[in-house]
DNA sequence: CCTCCACTGGAAACCTAGGCTC
DNA sequence: GAGCCTAGGTTTCCAGTGGAGG
């Protein structure tokens, strides 16, 4: 048994294709950004006042998944807070991404907590919290707060832009410092649902992102791999295939360094000492699978039900089942498990929900006399979900899972 | 050309679990 | 402990609606 271990250890400790392997995870902001002088300089000179003690412009980015958006932000306001010191100016900022960080007070926490203010998580009032950061900035006197707010169109499309508006607004309570934002977006027309109001003041200044090109990824892979991998560890044309297969992704680098890191552990993992366009097709199946079984496990219960509905829907050969069929399955399966099932208005919402995260289709047609419904196919392997589907107890323990496996035949 | 199906999608309100202040 | 806040998921109610079949 030992020996069995020790092989494993070993080998997962002496050889590896890897010489710094952080320097290809997605939130690593490399000391120089490629093919983005352009944006950063511009960023640059809109931020730029701050140095002065002046307010910024409240600035907004635009651009595609992968275009840079994020670390070009980062990487301004990190050198420019360190100027700023050096200058002996207060200038700070925070960065929030609204994703993960989806309601309006979870947001104030976080910028109350760059200005070293502890919040709850929830028991206060967001009118609380936006007083305590007015009072706050106010007593640390001549403050520059810069909040950079990524994937804004997030939180605005759950919650509206109120706000915004309130952040924007809180500058004239404050006295000697101020408040400006970053907004960042992939939705091009998210701006056109925002109230007038906003859109002049949040819009003084906007910045587009375009999509790298695949020389311009191939660049970029290239500087990051004579960082992350021990020179004679990439086969020829491994970068060149990441980056193709990226740029099919609308010039997505983060994809693109995503498949360059898969592919390195997977070749350190079958204990090769090269990393070769094989594993870069094999990585290229895994990160779909890892994305699948992460959103999957994520999903609230009845998420998983519905799912788990669709897939049945289609068992039978059908290519695709509709809203009222998909229902009644889940119905029937909540109800074996001994759980109430949920309405047929929440199931339309689930179903919507489970289209935006691309892991079924749902489109919506009209079939004239027999109502208008939405069509809905299974986008993703259903072997994958119903592995992570097992790990829910109610789940399972019941013959529900089994049955589906033989009906597809795993 | 009109009807009417099978839903969709908006809005408001409810419920549970948490936490503040006084 | 009262009274008032939050987040999330959900229910209730209801006014649309594209287009096949009459």
């Amino acid at each position: 048994m030992d020996d069995v271990l020790d092989e494993v250890f070993e080998r997962t400790l002496k050889k590896s294709v890897f010489k710094n392997r952080r320097v290809l995870l997605p939130d690593y902001i490399p000391p120089t950004l490629l093919h983005r002088d352009e944006e950063i300089r511009r960023l640059g000179l809109v931020l730029a006042p701050s140095l002065k003690g002046e307010k910024p412009s409240n600035v907004f980015i635009y651009g595609l998944t992968g275009t840079g958006k994020t670390a070009v932000a980062k990487y301004v306001l990190d050198k420019l807070v360190k100027k700023a010191g050096e200058l002996g100016v207060r200038t700070r900022y925070v960065y929030v991404n609204l994703r993960q960080r989806d309601t309006p007070y979870r947001v104030l926490a976080d910028i109350a907590e760059a200005l070293d203010l502890r919040i709850p998580f929830t028991g206060l009032s967001t009118g609380e919290v936006l007083g305590r950061i007015v009072k706050r900035l106010n007593l640390l006197e001549d403050t520059i707060l810069i909040a950079v707010l990524d994937e804004i169109d997030f939180l605005v499309k759950k919650h509206g832009d109120d706000l915004l508006y309130k952040l924007v607004r809180m500058n004239s309570e404050l006295k000697d410092s101020s408040i400006s934002l970053v907004g960042i977006t992939n939705n091009i027309y998210f701006i056109e649902h925002l109230d007038a109001r906003i859109k002049s003041s949040l819009g003084e200044e906007e910045l587009v992102f375009s999509p790298y090109k695949t020389d311009q990824l191939i660049d970029i892979l290239k500087s990051r791999a004579e960082e992350a991998f021990i020179p004679g560890a990439l086969e020829n044309g491994v970068i060149e295939l990441c980056a193709s297969y990226a740029a099919k992704e609308h010039g997505d680098a983060r994809r693109a360094l995503d498949l360059l890191r898969i592919a390195g552990e997977l070749a350190d993992r079958l204990g090769e000492d090269k990393v070769v366009l094989e594993h870069v097709k094999m990585a290229r199946v895994e990160l779909e699978k890892n994305r699948l079984t992460e959103i999957t496990r994520t999903l609230p219960l009845h998420g998983k039900l519905v799912l788990l509905s669709v897939i049945q829907s289609t068992l039978a050969g059908r290519r695709y089942g509709t809203t009222g069929e998909i229902y009644d399955i889940y119905k029937r399966t909540a109800i074996d498990i001994g759980l109430d099932p949920v309405t047929l208005r929440r199931v339309s919402d689930i179903l919507s929900e489970l289209d935006m995260l691309g892991l079924i289709s749902a489109r919506l047609i009209s079939r004239g006399r027999y109502g208008k419904t939405r069509v809905v196919s299974l986008e993703s392997d259903a072997k994958t979900i119903i592995n992570v589907l097992s790990e829910e107890p109610f789940l399972g323990e019941s013959s529900i899972l089994d049955r589906i496996m033989k009906s597809l035949g795993i």
